[in-house]
DNA sequence: ATCTAATTTAGAATTATTCTTATTTGATAA
DNA sequence: TTATCAAATAAGAATAATTCTAAATTAGAT
């Protein structure tokens, strides 16, 4: 924790206790929390906290690049505080999600037709599968 | 129109007014329109129409299988006729989705933990990136 | 200790999507 | 051609995630 205070002192991000608490969430957090996760644990600590709040912070960050915005469902957004560049693979039987942790940027030229017109910032991969267990019920 | 007259009409699927006006919208349509698009271009000839309607054929030609849902965007979904393997580029600030037809597969191997994990089927690649109008906007 | 711009809060507003229910209609078969 | 009925439509209410508003509070700089 301390630092995490250390680090966001310098960077023009006001710490109040509630940000600090949904810091300490998020630190390592590998669950892909929606605002709504987050929230409702913060509210333990900080019974009057507001959706405003964690919303307000949750876009601070994103806008630091300090957490990442996860494509997992289109329902609601989830947040990961692994920004390290990070794929997904589904299991079209079962949807289960499972986190690819490599780099393919260098591969992914964009076609020049594309790059005329857009300037890149970054990729996301979803790649789909039948994991093991389904593969077991399938015969395969 | 005829093809796609002939095409429904042995599948379970009632071909009224409002579902051929979506079609023909959708016919060839590389805009991944949302569903509030294909809404507002039927009203014009189909004043009446209900959105109830819209969702409720979108529903029904993406379990058919003739249409694809596009997850790219956090704020709408859009919808794609082009059933193709392909991947998008959406520009982060005006959302505007561009098609990207190029197969990347061979670039793309799995770490090896997955690949004991999962059998791969297909990738799709969701880039971001911020198109030339908004870049001018931007004065970048 | 004071000051000020940033942050918080509560709740209202907005927006995409889904649901409900009464009514209408496409397509089949008499 | 017409009767039939399951499926589709329309209108608007319901739901749910997210954003906005405005007044009060507060972190951190001076």
């Amino acid at each position: 924790m301390k630092k995490i205070i250390a680090k966001y002192r310098k960077r023009d991000f006001k710490l109040t206790p509630q940000r600090l608490a949904i810091l300490k969430y998020l630190d390592g957090n590998t669950s892909h929390p929606t605002a709504d996760d987050i929230f409702t644990n913060i509210k333990k600590a900080y019974p009057t906290v507001s959706f405003a709040t964690v919303y307000n912070t949750l876009q601070a960050l994103k806008e630091k690049g300090e957490i990442l915005e996860v494509t997992i469902d289109y329902e609601k957004r989830h947040y990961d505080p692994n920004i390290a560049p990070h794929h997904h693979i589904i299991c079209t039987e079962c949807n289960k999600i499972s986190d690819v942790f490599k780099d393919y940027s260098d591969s992914l030229m964009l076609p020049n037709e594309i790059l005329k017109e857009f300037k890149t910032i970054r990729n996301h991969i979803d790649f789909y599968g039948i994991c093991k267990e389904c593969q077991k019920e399938r015969g395969d």
